[in-house]
RNA sequence: GGUGGGGUGGCGGAGCGGUUACGCGUGCGCCUGCAGAGCGCAUUAACGUGGGUUCAAAUCCCACCCCCACCUCCA
């Protein structure tokens, strides 16, 4: 049974879906107007985490991220670089694929764009016109009257009323009837350039919040399983979604919403505006494998802060290295018999595994159980109790293990007989003494990017890992 | 002013009423042609401060201190 920590409500909920085994899951996108910083890759790593753990478990997942590609920053940067529209966002879009290809995040169903979507969201805010729920203010925008929505502050327990009206309230230039209504349709404005719609709302563009409502009832219907994103959205973000959702359709707009804690740089949130961000490609210059990335950013419980620092990211590194070297020295296991007990523990280890999964997706109480695992079955390959029979069997569970996690990634289980071969002849030329052929054979195979290591049990093989390349070029 | 999240050993990070989390680092040992990995032991008066409840508190209660945020740009 799934545990999850719900905002709706500030508990650990019982995660079931609507539909027996079918999950409708939307998650928050990035506004690609510049490079996802890690920040906002914790996020979307933990989304991966989600989905990945919610498919082990044996349902279906539909899961949608927007992207949004209209947007004020957007426009800023449209103005300031003098590039199209198009060509801006589709730029950083592919760039941010890149990024989640390289951290190891699986494709999810649907990747949404605002600006695709316009004419849904033209009938969205129609349709909360015909109701009453929204106003067109005298410069043609159109704001969501939310003194006509009574739960509004469900979610972030933010009331309508005690709203301060502070300074950054009043830096709002739009001419709305009340400071915390908010904008469902934003008039053109010659600032905005070559960027509006010709619709039946006048020439104008979406507000921030209506492409979340109205892309998630095309793709999933009006009630999603699951909505997650950064913490910084509950509000006003995630309250407006909830809002104009249900003013629309009259139902539930989401039974779980999950929010995500945020990655700290020296000490503070990562953001953009602050300037202190760092993007992944700057830490992959630095020679990180993107995956040491990925263990880094799933190291503390998505609901607690973390630090990136160099300290961090080496003790990460390190970490991950030990699963690497004990999947290539199950793999390079060649004993016929084992010890049949090893069964237990590997049902051990996957019931561990899915008890802290099942909390709350406790990664680290997870990661906790593999590596104990870990000890003991080195402890066991050291006494010649692990065969073939025994390490396919334990490999087996650190793939399904992995197939959540993700940080181990794909390995050969096996090397193409040609190297096989020479490793064999290795192993001739060290029981004979012939020291100079053995290391001859074994700088031979390091220049492929085979690493040999020998231990009691006989020969261990691995691949080189990208950082070790990257430093043996630079030297 | 309102709301939320934190303060755990040299470092990272779980636990949230009663046994050693786990990982990284460091030291010593075993193993070892070299290299590397693995294993063992140690690093353990660790739980922000002061009270209280309890047979028992890092965990519950009260007060206080400090840190990071949100309150209409933000993952």
């Amino acid at each position: 049974m799934l545990f999850l920590y719900n905002s709706l409500g500030r508990r650990i909920m019982r995660f079931y879906p609507q539909e027996n085994k079918k999950v409708k899951m939307y998650t928050c996108g990035p506004t690609v107007w510049n490079y996802a910083h890690l920040g906002n890759l914790r996020t979307f790593v933990f989304y991966d985490i989600l989905r990945r753990y919610l498919k082990y478990k044996g349902y279906t997942v539909i899961h949608v991220m927007n992207i949004t590609d209209v947007e004020d920053r957007i426009i800023e940067a449209v103005r300031s670089t003098g590039k199209k529209l198009k060509e801006l966002t589709s730029f950083y879009e592919k760039e941010l694929m890149a990024d989640l290809d390289s951290l190891n995040v699986e494709k999810f169903e649907y990747y949404p764009r605002a600006t695709e979507h316009i004419g849904d969201i033209v009938e969205l805010i129609k349709k909360l016109m015909k109701k009453g729920y929204a106003y067109k203010a005298p410069d043609g925008s159109i704001y969501f009257n939310v003194s006509k929505f009574k739960r509004y502050g469900m979610l972030s327990g933010v009331r309508p009323a005690e709203l301060k009206t502070g300074a950054r309230v009043s830096l709002d230039h739009y001419e709305k009837e009340d400071v915390k209504d908010f904008a469902l349709w934003k008039a053109w404005d010659e600032k905005d350039g070559e960027i509006y719609w010709d619709t039946e709302l006048g020439r104008g563009r979406p507000g921030w919040h209506i492409e979340c409502s109205a892309m998630s009832m095309k793709y999933l219907g009006p009630t999603l399983d699951i909505h997650a994103g950064g913490k910084d959205l509950r509000f006003p973000h995630h309250e407006n979604e909830i809002a104009q959702s249900e003013a629309a359709t009259g139902k539930k707009f989401v039974r779980f919403w999950l929010h995500t804690e945020f990655l700290h740089i020296a000490g503070e949130e990562m953001h953009k505006s602050k300037g202190n961000y760092v993007t992944l490609r700057d830490k992959l210059k630095e020679g990180w494998d993107p995956l040491t990335i990925r263990y880094f950013l799933i190291s503390s419980h998505y609901r607690d802060p973390l630090n990136l620092t160099e300290n961090a990211l080496k003790q990460a590194e390190s970490s991950r290295k030990r699963l690497l070297d004990f999947v290539f020295r199950l793999s390079s296991i060649s004993a016929e018999k084992g010890n049949p007990n090893i069964n237990k523990l590997v049902s051990r280890l996957l019931k561990e595994f899915e008890k802290a999964m099942d909390s709350d997706l406790n990664v680290p109480k997870a990661l906790s159980s593999l590596f104990s695992f870990v000890r003991e079955v080195n402890t066991m390959i050291d006494r010649g109790e692990v065969g073939r029979e025994e390490s396919d069997l334990i490999l087996g569970a650190v793939r399904k293990i992995d197939s959540v996690l993700g940080v181990i990634g794909s390995w050969p289980e096996k090397l193409p007989e040609s190297i096989m071969v020479k490793i064999r002849e290795r192993e001739r030329a060290r029981r004979e003494g012939k020291y100079d052929l053995a290391d001859r054979i074994r700088e031979e195979l390091l220049e492929l990017g085979v690493v040999l290591e020998d231990t009691q049990t006989g020969t261990v093989w691995k691949l080189r890992s990208k950082k070790e390349n990257i430093s043996a070029q630079t030297k």
